[in-house]
DNA sequence: TATGAATGAGAGTTCATTCAT
DNA sequence: GATGAATGAACTCTCATTCAT
């Protein structure tokens, strides 16, 4: 979509419906034709993003891995998503204040069903705290964020060895300890 | 001060020098007495939100407690803090994208100076991981953000129990294991 | 053009973007569809100026003429020009001190190419004092705009002997006296 | 005059009644017990411009000298005056469409009455062209703004012998010839 | 007299949206 | 379907002017 690379070029607030039509070389009134209006394609811009992630988020995991596995990976391909793709999360941030529709949050839910499903895996193998997946969720991949944004504005400069034992930190947050 | 209402009722989008003026109950260029322009109104709002988090956040919190009991005072106050100013967080995300001048990192150093030292004295003892100390702070609050949307959006109803047992897990996260 | 008939109706201070807008009926927007910004309309408004000035000053004025008849044809065109189109002298003042950029001399080049060669067969002839240009320029017409701003301000009300008269000072000023 | 500093230091558009006020060190207020508006400061400002016009133009000038002499006096006078006070030009031609009132016009009735004079004499001598005094000062001095204008935007260069000669011509324009 | 904070109209400019073609 | 000129409200910012102190 073109309103991405704007987005990615020069940030949020050049993403205008004339230069979202330049950059897809079409006219302005064309843009309205798909687009009810800004609104509507900000929204599906999200989704877009959304499946974008999830996607990435997902890549390379299934549930013949085990649960450290599955969390190593979904783990790290939140970070690398996250590194590569600064300007989302402003996006994001943006976007999740407009009032969410039942289509949007539908969405959500089934594109993360998997994550889900290994978080009551985990629960039920009685490996991870007894808590609702979105917890879950929030201790496993809640730093990231975090992390990407110490890194990006240069006040800190995180080694290996450190993301590594940052990983392991979101296991020991979501795992049972004796 | 009158932006931060403004932002708290209608959001960010909403912050226009008008209407910060009207709320102010102020005319337009009253405001250009005490701001030079759009971008240092904003800046000053940031920083006065730094220093309102800042206090909140260390509030009861002093070197003579324990590691764990500092650990759980900081996390509830950021908790309390962020589910109180939900707003806030979508000021930060605009806000950290404007080039950061020294002053402003400055500050940040100095507000934050007792949470560096927490972390570094919890690491010289022991306990905690030997990691950075910005690392160490996204490990143990970057899920804080996370809680709080889902709580937000309705998407989760956290439960006292899940919030104790959340703040369980950042401090499992931070600290070294058998 | 519109903003023409602004500076003839109330001068230049009056040419807001909204009000060339309003005289020439269009929204506020559309006249940013034809320039860039309003230095941009004033930079072509003075260039418009310019050229209806030069096709004012060589009306019928043309090579097969002797050199005083061209003279005397320039000089009253000139001075037609100026006594119809008094509020054009204030733009020029004011455009003047824009940075001129190239475009802007190779235009004046090459409207007053004829004025320049009119002057240089003058010298060749030996029948005007042997100076540049500009300067027989400045002698022959500069006394134009002052004896406009005499009749305008009716601090004087010349006659036409005295204007004949005029003219034929112009004439003593670059031609080489016995 | 601390108007005066800031147009030759930042143009006729800088002076706003808040700069003038900084510039000369009293409070915004206080500019309005000494001026009704900004219009009248402006006209103020006219009339010392027009002061010292007149004296920079007469120095040096009585009435024991030659007529050519007084000319030569009074035009170089001028042009010195002009390629000093660049700005000067701008501000006239800015106020000269503001309604002229009474008072300013005896004013420069009084300033310019040598002038006058020494058109007279020449008159009377039977030297001068039988014009009326304004005619004659275009006549003699009307290059001199045009001269300035080529040389400030450097559209020529103009050497010692050329100002002669231009002095000259002035001459040639207003005296009479066999 | 002198101050300077406050005013609010109006400046230049942008942009989501519409509609005749 | 597709166009893009036109709209006009809303934006940031400036400035001549006032008035309580």
């Amino acid at each position: 979509m073109a309103a991405e690379a704007l987005i990615n070029k020069s940030g949020l607030e050049a993403v205008s419906i004339h230069r979202v039509a330049k950059q897809a070389k079409v006219a302005t009134g064309t843009i309205y034709l798909y687009f009810k209006d800004k609104d509507e394609l900000m929204a599906e811009l999200h989704e877009r993003n959304l499946r974008l992630f999830a996607e990435a988020f997902l890549a390379d995991v299934n549930t013949a891995q085990s649960l450290q596995e599955c969390h190593s990976r979904l783990w790290l391909n939140a970070l690398h998503y996250h590194q590569e793709n600064v300007n989302v999360q402003r996006l994001w941030v943006h976007l999740e204040t407009l009032p969410k529709n039942a289509r949007h949050k539908a969405l959500i839910q089934e594109l993360f069903k998997p994550v889900k499903l290994f978080f009551s895996r985990g629960v039920e193998q009685g490996c991870f705290k007894p808590l609702p997946g979105e917890m879950l969720y929030a201790l496993a991949f809640g730093q990231i964020l975090e992390i990407c944004r110490f890194s990006q504005l240069r006040e800190a400069n995180f080694t290996k060895q450190d993301m590594d034992a940052a990983l392991l930190a979101s296991w020991d947050a979501i795992t049972i300890h004796p």
